[in-house]
DNA sequence: TCATTATATAGATATTTGTCAATATTTATA
DNA sequence: TATAAATATTGACAAATATCTATATAATGA
């Protein structure tokens, strides 16, 4: 049974989160613009809540610029991901 | 926003759920054989609700066989799941 | 050093979820 | 028709989740 991508699953299974997940197969965004770009409806912290939880399941990796925080896709968990739905 | 694919997740996103779907991409089975073959410790309404769940996101699909329902994986929602992680 | 910008955390709260026991429904068969 | 077997529904409830406001932290630049 694996934990990991139980989890993945889970976190992807939020509209707000899915969003984000979605528009970084395009290109990586800073945290600060998501909220604009996706035209979501929420608060800083409710986005910041969102975005930990991209992360803390391995989905998403950061990477710092000054204050902004660069939010990209984790190729490993995706090919992990791609790997279980392979035909 | 794919709202099917979202909810698909979501559904996936708990470890009953996810392990009721895994198994059935070997076989499908009757309802009534998963908590014996998977050795779930849930009781007969709670297996219900989340074989409920699987149904009505579309990642299932249900055959009668008497009194007995057969579980077997909607090839269609997997197909789009597929599409959606393809690289 | 102070103000600004981006992000995170804490605490409160309403909603959703997963679970059970009890009961109902459905289907087949003696 | 009465019983049994498989599944579904209801109602209750504890736990988890998503959200907000208020506040804190971190990094930059004037």
């Amino acid at each position: 049974m694996d934990k990991k991508l139980i989890e993945c699953f889970k976190v992807l299974g939020d509209p707000i989160r899915f969003q984000i997940f979605d528009s970084l197969k395009k290109k990586s965004i800073c945290a600060c613009e998501f909220s604009e770009v996706l035209n979501l409806d929420v608060s800083q912290p409710t986005l910041s809540f969102h975005l930990k939880k991209l992360r803390e399941c391995g989905l998403l990796l950061e990477t710092k610029d000054g204050t902004r925080k660069i939010m990209s896709i984790n190729p490993e968990m995706l090919n992990h991901i791609q790997q279980f739905w392979e035909k």
